[in-house]
Order: structure tokens, then sequence, then C-alpha cells
DNA sequence: CGTTTGACTACGC
DNA sequence: CGCGTAGCCAAAC
């Protein structure tokens, strides 16, 4: 069974990916833990299950004033996932719209629309993590269109 | 110490 | 769709 090495580590991993998210779009605490490569080697069958919490831990305990867009990441639902209410909450729904993300009237996102096809192939390599879940096909994604 | 909580998610109704 | 539940585990009580 996975787990996160020593939490320090990780939360950095995970910052380090959640650096990557481009303004305007948003990625899911599963994604992230989807694309980090256990230890071991060996991904278990529910492997996003088990990192999504860890993730959002590593949110919980961002660090100010590093640049980390930690706003871009919401739940599986399309969410804002911080407690309903909260002074968070509110922060983080009012930075997304700033960067031009809307919300349902039931105050989720469409993925379709904002969701992040998670970094290059050549980033990753880079870094050893795994290619993440897409929302949306390359061909449909706006950044992909001029790229003949 | 045992219990509860949490910026989670997949799955079944 | 919405809602409840099981599974996860580090941290805070």
């Amino acid at each position: 069974m996975w787990k996160p090495p020593d939490p320090d580590s990780f939360n950095a991993v995970v910052w380090t990916i959640v650096k990557q998210i481009p303004e305007g779009q948003v990625a899911t605490y599963g994604q992230i833990a989807n694309m980090i490569p256990p230890p071991d080697g060996v991904i278990p069958p529910d492997y996003n299950r088990l990192g999504a919490r860890w993730v959002g831990n590593a949110m919980n305990s961002t660090p100010d004033g590093e640049g980390i867009p930690w706003q871009r990441v919401i739940n599986s639902k399309g969410e804002v996932s911080l407690p309903k209410g909260s002074p968070g909450a509110s922060k983080q729904r009012t930075l997304l719209e700033d960067e031009g993300i809307k919300f349902s009237d039931k105050g989720r996102i469409n993925f379709k629309v904002y969701g992040w096809n998670g970094p290059s192939k050549d980033w990753l390599d880079e870094h050893g993590f795994y290619p993440p879940k897409k929302f949306r096909d390359d061909a449909d994604d706006p950044k992909q269109m001029n790229l003949f």
C-alpha cells in the first residue's frame, strides 16, 4: 500500500506540480495525486483516492508568498472544497473569477472548459511524473490549436 | 493514548 | 443528479 514519504518532501512535490497549472485553468486533488509516482513503483487500483487527501493537506499548508496558485486546485466535483462559507472559500472563488473562470449557478466549474490537461510531456519526463487525466481532447485544447 | 477530523474520491441507490 | 458510505491516514484533540 502506498503512503507518502515524509510529509515535507511530499508537500514540496505537490507544490512543484501545482505551480505548473496555468492561469485560468483548474486541476483536481486526485489528478495531482495521480501524477506523483509511488516510492515502490506499484500503482494500486484506487491510487488517486489514496493521495487526494494528502494533496488536500499539502494545499492546506501552502506557504504564502511563494507564488503557488493553490486556488487552482479543486475537488472532483468541480467545486471549491474549502468549508462552505469560510473566508478561504470565498477568497478562492474570487481569485478564480479574477482569472476569468466562470462558476455555474450551483457553484461548479466546468472541467471541459477550464480543466487542466497537465504539463508538457517534456516537463513530465524531466521530473519523472506520470501524465494526468485529461479533461479535453488535445485537439480542443486552445493551447494546441495553432501549434500546427 | 483512543477518537475525531479533514481543501478527497469512487461507487451504489 | 443528489446523498450516503466506505476507505484512506496524518494531525489535532
